[in-house]
DNA sequence: TAGTGGTCTAGACCACATT
DNA sequence: ATGTGGTCTAGACCACTAA
């Protein structure tokens, strides 16, 4: 027996057997009691076991149905999604912020139309450089409701980026996240060391405290920039 | 009182209590036998909501310390990583797919690296594109090792995508993805009909089957994709 | 209606990290 | 040495859903 716990060893043994294909695609697996019976152990063990794998998408579970093997199993990937001073400074690098711009505005259509924003509404627009190493490493432009963050009006970002300000003002509880691929502007090849219309890494989130949207930042990666992860 | 089952009740009374501020950022939660005499259940209970909370990268638990608010929450975003074919259907266009190239070769020096593939490996090198409603949707750049995957050598991606085959021949394996942003060749933008330059968003992604790589593939968007997710 | 997973409980022992 | 989370157990009842 190894050291691990039982339901590890459970959930290890039932993946061992699917992938041997003694429970093939599709098929489905014998009953939690059934199981518990078999590993000598309660079926709270197995069901733990069960649920993570679930959770994994390795099997779908189903009342009175049973457990089955998924057909194509849901491949997730999982991305943290982390401060970008904590991604560079845990890269080893010196972090350096710059503020680029920064002023207080009546939101463009596009935005009022994103974060659905009323008719009178204003935007602190603010954007700024992060560096590693002195290196150009991320643009961000970033737009912040001042409905919802009355204090942005007034903050100060020269010495600290909107980023980690909003981090200790607001909690959000939900957002939106995207990645894409987008040609650098002229702005951004400037502060990116770059050539205009060079493919950049981007990534669009925007935040939402209780259904009012917080903020809306466009972070533009310099070239060559990639997001790994396992599975 | 809701209808939610009390685990989640009492996660989701921990959240919010940890939005509203009540227990700030760094700050240490009541143990799991004080909560259960607060909520009035069992302390396993608590412990799963507690457990869900640190999967979700909310707090961080540690025995002895007790529970704590992350300083930075951890966001981790997932993303599906669907089979293209269900990608493009899910959006309710129709599939199809095309054969570009198909060819036994021996692997190029960046292959064997990535690979980690022996002197005399071969590998099976295929090109071929996914369309949505007629319009080119991905351009797909596969490498599979015949060590891994013999059959390969001989299947026959006229009809059936290398993608598809092989989830049927390797059901379950660990992989490597990562994002990036690539500037369209001229092979590619032929099929992407973009121009050459155009910034394209890319999904590399390697998986292993125990641990010895099986196939390496690069797959590249059409002009203007995103990949979304909530969280 | 019956079979399955979903959840809760009360109690127990263990593993780990700080003191 | 002690306090915390990590896990297991045996039993119970509930919720869903296919037959």
């Amino acid at each position: 027996m190894s050291t691990l716990s039982t339901y590890r060893e459970i959930k290890a043994d039932i993946l061992g057997r699917i992938q041997a294909q003694e429970w093939p695609l599709g098929s489905r697996l014998p009953a939690e009691t059934e199981l518990a019976a078999h590993y000598g152990s309660a079926r709270a063990t197995v069901s733990r076991a069960m649920r993570e794998l679930a959770d994994d998408g390795i099997v779908e579970r189903r009342r009175k149905t049973g457990t089955r093997v998924r057909l194509s199993p849901v491949r997730q990937a999982r991305f943290g999604i982390p401060i970008v001073r904590s991604e560079i400074e845990e890269a080893g690098a010196v972090y350096r912020y710059a503020l680029v711009r920064s002023q207080v505005v009546v939101p463009p259509d596009f935005l009022r139309a994103r974060m659905s924003l009323p008719e009178k509404a204003e935007v602190r627009h603010v954007v700024c450089m992060h560096f590693a190493d002195g290196n150009p490493y991320q643009f961000e432009d970033r737009w912040i409701s001042l409905l919802a963050v009355p204090d942005a009006r007034t903050a100060d970002f020269t010495e600290i980026s909107p980023n980690e300000w909003l981090v200790r003002q607001v909690p959000f509880t939900r957002a939106e996240i995207s990645f894409s691929a987008a040609d650098a502007t002229e702005q951004q090849a400037q502060h990116l060391d770059c050539n205009p219309g060079d493919a950049l890494f981007c990534i669009e989130r925007q935040t939402e405290w209780e259904t009012r949207a917080v903020t809306f930042v466009r972070m533009v990666y310099r070239r060559g920039h990639r997001m790994t992860t396992r599975y």
